[in-house]
DNA sequence: ACGTACACCTA
DNA sequence: GTAGGTGTACGTC
């Protein structure tokens, strides 16, 4: 771009809404889909594209670019959670239309410009500015005062409704000062449409006035004192700090990461079908004609083009899905994480802003701790729509469900809680208010059949109804604590919460690793200094608990409002914190969208075929029971095998066999390792003990225990992920654990054949090969890994070949498995003591092998040394996408406990980094089949394998979607200088999918 | 009824 | 040597 060069920037967010309102209502005559600002917004395209010299703008575009607001999440809500947060719903007709401009833009063939975190605002500062530097011009499409500050002798704005030109001179005239003062002028009047806060009592025309007194906003708050008005003077004096915050809110971004460059934006000629067809399908007559001269197209030979429409008439819009494309997150994403928040002076301004919010905030919480009298319980109608309505000012609420399980797919409401921040009381928003709202408590005493209703509670369905149009509202954020809990019971309820915070991921994301907990007890003495009501005071515990349906409702709306209210003020001092800390796109993410994936493949479940778990029962019991004989035989007498203490008694007690040694509590240890090697002495005894132990423990964690999993109305098993319980960002499974069903021996394999896909469709697991050394040899730059990894080569016989020099052809097995146990051993962080251990051999000779490993490669050493460094210096290490896992007791005077710090820091980064892989694989995997038109259901992770479930003759037709999606899931955010590998099948069963 | 130790299943 | 969860025995309250 140079001299002479004209850009068009189009608000295309702004547009939208002001067309919207502007321009009459006009629906599609086929389908009454809504489409005036759509029609508004293409005329106006089309005039400025041919017509643009005989506008007020008087110049034609060289280039040209549409910008868009991404999502409500930008780095100004984390500065000020409330900014924008009193904006209400969109209405509901203009919602079909967001996608269809956006449609409609390249349909014109021009850029549509978006980017994660910032407004579209933001984005228009940057170009024009660019563009300024480089010695052209540009016009900003727009009429919006929030721009204004942008205006220079070679910046305009262009008012296209009322064909209005915006210079240097139109902005002293609306406001009183020059564009460069705009700044200031916004930030002492805020902004209530924004909720950018200002100084109450001070207008445009005052704020004009001081300004042009003081000449700047510094020098005004600086000598605020010698203001002559008392009111005036006092109000600003107080208003400091929001000014602060609101000039912060208010100035544009001029260096958001755009990843188009101006070239990138010269205007491209217009492609005469592919427009036609497009306002063919928005039924435009006119324009269609207009377009169809001036392109030189036969408009009847153009098929109407295809065009995606999120518009289901009554029901709400999922607006997710208009912007979540592939393409945005490209756009958004930064080739690595450090670029992701850059270090600069504006970076650090902001996270120093955060971290005051949080701190006011908790300062503010110590001061005006949690109060159980304000707690009100909602009865009626009119009392929750008085709620819903309280909510719907700040877009804001924390919401949390009270039920009579624990199980969130048996769960049956008991009623649910809500906490709002009253904006009028505080314009931080720490002044919370709470309530709860019963709809399923028993009276107690009702017959056999269980007591009936307790009075004065809200009929569910009313209750429901009223709380539905919340919760899937897009543009109301709904914050809860272990939220995929509540989205879970609320789904099987009929409501789909739409926008959402977690609490508990937001403090994971946060503060993960060390011995820290993300309980909301924990968190609430964390950060609020208070000890919220334990559930067992409410509900009783062991023989007298009753379920929370029958606790007494004055009780529950103490703990339940309290639990909302604790959540509501958690948030606002978490978010801000992880603004300061650089980790909202960890959240944003790795964690807050894995919510929703995970809550469906727990409601999914899995089937498992009692009968198969049944027969393979008996077996172990028959099996076990022979062994059980012949141990007493050897053993001279019965006892308790299962009890180590009696083993360990009989084995080297009685019997004086060699080899024993000791647990730390100083029993006996009978460990299979202890046993295998007796029994490789020649013992017969210690054998059968071993097999005894592995079939019942077959027998008693799987064959047993899984039937009772089984849920009585969908038939299926249903494990729970926990998404915040692992120090690295694994998850981790329970309820049954399904992430350690046996695989290592035939015996064990058979509990897999229990896992069966459903008549007529197939189980297809998915795993990546090796992720872990991958990773490492990505993170180390190790050469010899990488090149392996690029030729496909037995990664551990070529770890042999290089260590002890044997060729890779023929290769002894027993060399390749002493290789494969140091390739574990790294990832490990390993030490001479460990690898002796598993492989047997001297602690020396382990040792030996260490170092021939390190000097064999020696980015490895390097890598570990950095590894232990950074956890020293910083307290925490980092996965590839920026992860952190803090060690806090890694400088421990006690030698034991930093070397396992140390190699924990060093295996962490690694399993971190696949967690996070496979996560990012989870996100997008589902909408990649959707795409496809494949028909196939995630049902669990297994670390790094993924297991779904397809109509027959549609599973192979998954496999290469799913790789193709896990191969490529550490991109764009990362590119990996390894490839990934993923093996696929599919079959009947788990056992032979796997 | 609850907590801890031990053993053993997974990646 | 890393990261998890569960079942049994056995101690304590």
């Amino acid at each position: 771009m140079k001299n002479g060069d004209h850009l068009f920037l189009v608000d295309g967010s702004g547009f939208i809404f002001r067309a919207f309102h502007a321009l009459p209502a006009l629906t599609r005559k086929s389908d009454k889909l809504p489409v005036g600002a759509v029609s508004g917004f293409c005329n106006m395209l089309w005039k400025l594209l041919v017509d643009a010299r005989n506008t007020e703008v008087g110049v034609t575009p060289t280039h040209f670019a549409v910008i868009f607001d991404y999502s409500s999440t930008t780095f100004r809500k984390a500065i000020y959670p409330e900014y924008k947060a009193n904006r209400s719903a969109p209405p509901e007709d203009l919602i079909p239309q967001f996608g269809l401009i956006r449609e409609a833009t390249r349909a014109f063939n021009l850029p549509c410009i978006e980017l994660e975190g910032y407004e579209a605002d933001d984005i228009i500062a940057t170009f024009a500015r660019q563009a300024e530097a480089a010695g052209a011009e540009a016009t900003i499409i727009s009429s919006d005062k929030d721009l204004m500050q942008l205006v220079t002798e070679r910046v305009h704005m262009y008012d296209a409704m009322k064909d209005k030109q915006i210079s240097i001179p139109e902005v002293i005239e609306k406001w009183g000062v020059p564009p460069e003062k705009m700044i200031d002028l916004q930030a002492l009047t805020g902004d209530s449409t924004d909720n950018v806060p200002g100084i109450p009592g001070i207008g445009p025309k005052t704020a004009a006035q001081l300004l042009e007194t003081f000449g700047d906003l510094e020098t005004l708050m600086e000598r605020a004192h010698e203001i002559k008005q008392d009111k005036r003077r006092e109000s600003i004096i107080a208003g400091r700090e929001l000014v602060k915050i609101s000039k912060q809110l208010v100035t544009l971004k001029t260096d958001t990461p755009v990843t188009e460059a101006l070239d990138d934006l010269a205007l491209e000629p217009q492609n005469g079908p592919k427009l036609v067809a497009f306002l063919k399908t928005m039924e435009f007559t006119t324009l269609t004609r207009r377009v169809a001269e001036a392109t030189g197209t036969d408009a009847a030979e153009i098929e109407p083009a295809d065009v995606p429409v999120v518009w289901d008439g009554a029901r709400g819009p999922d607006l997710d899905k208009t912007d979540a494309t592939p393409k945005a997150e490209k756009k958004a994403t930064p080739s690595s994480p450090a670029a992701a928040s850059p270090k600069t002076d504006a970076a650090d301004e902001v996270a120093d802003n955060a971290t005051a919010m949080s701190q006011a905030r908790a300062e503010f919480f110590a001061t005006h701790p949690i109060d159980h009298s304000t707690y009100e319980t909602v009865r009626d109608r009119s009392a929750l729509e008085r709620w819903v309505a309280m909510a719907r000012e700040t877009g804001i609420v924390a919401f949390d469900t009270e039920t009579n399980s624990l199980d969130p797919m048996q769960a049956e409401l008991a009623g649910f809680s809500l906490a709002v921040a009253d904006n009028a009381a505080s314009p931080r928003g720490d002044v919370t208010r709470a309530c709860y709202v019963p709809v399923g408590h028993k009276s107690g005493h009702g017959d056999l059949l269980g007591g009936g209703l307790a009075e004065n509670q809200i009929p569910v369905r009313e209750a429901l109804e009223i709380l539905k149009g919340l919760l899937e509202d897009p543009s109301v954020l709904v914050i809860g604590q272990n939220i995929k809990y509540d989205w879970l019971v609320m789904k099987r309820h009929g409501i789909a919460i739409s926008t959402f915070d977690d609490t508990m991921l937001m403090s994971y994301v946060l503060d993960g690793g060390g011995n820290t907990t993300h309980g909301m007890d924990a968190l609430s003495e964390r950060w609020l200094g208070h000890k919220p009501v334990p559930y067992k005071d409410v509900t009783g515990s062991g023989k007298g608990a009753v379920t929370f349906d029958l606790v007494d409702i004055d009780k529950a709306k103490t703990y339940a409002a309290e639990d909302a209210d604790i959540t509501l003020r958690l948030w606002q001092v978490l978010k801000p914190r992880l603004v300061a800390k650089g980790l909202t796109r960890v959240y944003e993410r790795l964690e807050r969208p894995l919510v929703d994936v995970l809550a469906r493949m727990e409601e999914r479940g899995i089937s498992v075929d009692r009968q198969i778990l049944s027969r393979l029962s008996g077996e172990l019991a028959q099996s076990a029971a022979r062994i059980e004989d012949e141990i007493y035989q050897l053993a001279g007498e019965r006892f308790n095998i299962g009890s180590p203490k009696q083993l360990g008694d009989i084995l080297f007690g009685k019997m004086g066999l060699p080899g024993a040694s000791k647990t730390k509590t100083g029993q006996w240890s009978t460990s299979a390792q202890v046993l295998e090697e007796l029994a490789d002495s020649g013992l017969p005894l210690p054998r059968k003990i071993v097999d005894w132990r592995q079939l019942t423990k077959l027998k008693s964690t799987y064959t047993d225990a899984l039937p009772g999993y089984i849920h009585p109305e969908t038939r299926r098993v249903h494990t729970s992920y926990a998404m915040a319980s692992t120090s690295t960002g694994r998850l981790s499974s329970s309820e049954p654990n399904l992430q350690n069903i046996p695989v290592r021996t035939a015996e064990g394999r058979k509990i897999r054949t229990a896992f069966i896909a459903e008549p007529g469709n197939l189980l297809v697991s998915a795993d990546y090969s090796q992720i872990e050394l991958r990773v490492l040899a990505h993170i180390a730059e190790i050469p010899q890994l990488k090149q392996a990894f690029a030729d496909g080569i037995d990664i551990h016989a070529m770890t042999a070949s290089e260590m002890f020099g044997v060729p890779v052809e023929g290769m002894p097995s027993d060399v390749r498995r002493r290789a494969k146990a140091i390739n574990f051993g790294i990832i490990y962080g390993i030490s001479a003591f460990g690898l002796a251990n598993q492989l047997s051999i001297e602690r020396s000779e382990a040792g030996e092998y260490i170092k021939k490993y390190f000097e064999r490669f020696p980015g490895i050493k390097d890598y570990m040394e950095a590894s232990k460094a950074k956890a020293r210096e910083n307290g925490y290490v980092e996965t590839i996408f920026g992860r952190r896992i803090h060690y806090p007791e890694i400088k421990s005077s006690n030698p034991s406990v930093r070397a396992f710090n140390e190699r924990a820091s060093i295996n962490a980064p690694i399993q971190g980094s696949a967690a996070d892989i496979i996560r990012r694989a989870m996100v997008q995997i589902e909408d990649a089949l959707e795409t496809s038109g494949i028909n196939a259901r995630m049902l669990l992770q297994v670390h790094d394998e993924l297991i779904f479930e397809a109509p027959e003759n549609e599973a192979e037709k998954a496999i290469p979607i799913i790789r193709e999606v896990m191969e490529n899931a550490a991109m764009p955010a990362i590119s990996m200088s390894v490839p990934l590998a993923v093996d696929a099948r599919a079959a009947k069963n788990w056992d032979e999918a796997h």
